[in-house]
DNA sequence: TATGAATGAGCATTCATTCAT
DNA sequence: CATGAATGAATGCTCATTCAT
């Protein structure tokens, strides 16, 4: 009994923040109720509360949730043997293909509900800069082999650099997450361009 | 019945959007109440009802209010006669500056909230998209301008390209929202490098 | 300036009470605002309460001048030299036929409301006690002479009568405010054939 | 999950029903909030708002439930092998009689009420024509009887003299309610006397 | 007098949370 | 463990009334 407790645990916790993920990407932060929840969850709202100890409490663990499934899609992205440079613009356009894709826009409305909802929440906060600084990571460390191998800039700071990598997604996610109709792929191009040194042309001076 | 009138309900409808201001940046939407705005305002909730319709209609207010204020301050760092890569850069640069400044945290976490509210309220979403389109505006007439004088590679689509300069300052605000703590300096010198052409070292490929 | 005053005064409060008429029989008393009020009269709401110390002041001055109404309205019908039975019958006819016709409706809703209205607000019970007494004396004196013509059984109270014949029009009223489309034409009839003794034929037993 | 539920449901129901009953005919249905009622009740605003969506639709639950105890009234008061007449005579004195009675008034005063209240809601409006209906429906079928029986004089319309027979009372009641202490004792034989048709003496002219 | 902006107590209603079953 | 009825503080909003101009 003991064993299967556990898993049980796990298995009600996870299936009351799928709930929640819906409801809060369908209604927001604001209008989601936790009797939604426990709707869309098909459970009483005693279970859940069985399992959370407060509303805000679904909220962190869906934050957190959220976290390892974004550095999962990052790190299945790498591929072995590769210039640091093109894995970051390799990585970086599968992100950006990822936001432009149409199933995106769930998780896409839930990230952006949940920065805003950071503002107040110090533990999601907390989570959240956890989980820039876990993608973020993984950029520093190709920003800092690209340099070592004389592809990057050696100046260049690379917590700043891949803050800015970063940046770049995280800018695309709130535009798109605005206006679902836009297209990003010429984006990509774009970024592209930015890291080969291809937006500037020859000789042009900044 | 004196002339004061018209100025009379500007001053009060800004006093009221200042106060709710404050109060949004400061415990998020979800968590300010119109009491919190009424006090903050020092007003009483019936003549904050006298000048807006709901609360919805003041978070509105305010979004259009920052869309204002935002363009203002673009088109504040635009300078007569310099190359459209020089603009773009300084712009750049202006913002991430502000972005790193002590005093923008309240306007920062404000948008940001605002952000996360435009997901389930489609007139605030529509105020953004239209705040986006305005500033991006700016960008993609000076990346247009680059291509005509030959310093910005012209296969490169204007608006993708005015899209990813704005969505890097956005996700910049994003991340300085969620830690206060974290220093934008040298991102200032990223971003500069990523459009010099100068962040990938010359020969390397992507 | 004194007289002005005074028949100025009297002009403006039965501008008020006419538009709070309206607003009442259009509304109903809960959902009429002192704000509705002061825009059907053109008046502003400090104007109002410089003639009608409250609310239930103006509900109170309405329910006086409906009952100054009512009794011109029934006096309006008596005739010279008529029997007392056929001036009863003339005047509950009249009455019927009033409450039926289309331009009624606004004022029987008034007069229900208030009925409504009266069993909490003590001062317009008051007035429509004295409403349905000025009324029905009219009545009472009619029977009183219709028994001492031997027209009307004498054992009858003449209160009591009185007090049904009122009734009677009440109740129509009531009918008539619930359901407008119903056509109380035959009910003259009813109420006629009661009067005259023909509603039960001859040798039938009650 | 007991498998009480649905009795549990009605008593909630009844109960809160029974309190608002209380709270109207006493304080009137402008001046009674949902507070009161849940005072009355002995219940939180929570539990009220799990077993009504408003306060309009307590009203409305309330006027269901007079329309049945009305009908219940006047059914319990029909003896079988009795004459037409006899059985319209003995109805409208034992209406008459519970109108007069101590006990009625808060019943009469509730209706009463509802009456002013039908005016501005449909619902009630339609509750209330559809007991005035039902009530009237007891009637018809009596004076059908009577006329086929040659006791009614025939050419009167059924419907319309059922309409008469009720606003008879109905306008009784708004009288009593109006003035609590009128006896309505000598109303019954005068509407005896109409009945039998010894309202006015042999030989008069209407 | 007339105005209408301002007041603020009060209202209907919601919803996170608890707890007896 | 699960349930869902019950709680009640808190919310957004209204409106009778006042008062400085």
């Amino acid at each position: 009994m003991p064993k299967v407790t556990d898993e049980h645990i796990e298995a009600r916790r996870s299936q009351i923040v799928m709930a929640a993920c819906k409801c809060f990407s369908r209604k927001g932060f604001r209008q989601t109720t936790v009797r939604d929840i426990c709707e869309e969850a098909k459970l009483s709202a005693g279970a859940v509360y069985g399992y959370f100890k407060s509303k805000d409490d679904i909220t962190e663990a869906l934050a957190e949730a959220g976290r390892r499934n974004t550095r999962a899609l990052l790190e299945s992205t790498l591929v072995e043997g590769e210039t640091a440079l093109r894995s970051i613009d390799r990585v970086l356009n599968a992100a950006i293909g990822f936001v432009n894709s149409e199933e995106a826009g769930e998780s896409l409305r839930l990230d952006v509900g949940l920065w805003g909802e950071a503002i107040h929440v110090p533990l999601i906060r907390k989570l959240l800069v956890e989980a820039v600084a876990s993608t973020g990571g993984l950029f520093v460390e190709l920003v800092r082999r690209g340099q070592r191998d004389g592809e990057i800039a050696s100046e260049l700071d690379p917590e700043s650099a891949a803050r800015v990598l970063v940046a770049q997604v995280m800018g695309l996610v709130v535009q798109k997450t605005m206006a679902p109709e836009i297209d990003l792929g010429g984006c990509s191009t774009v970024v592209s361009a930015l890291l080969a040194g291809s937006f500037a042309t020859e000789g042009s001076d900044v």
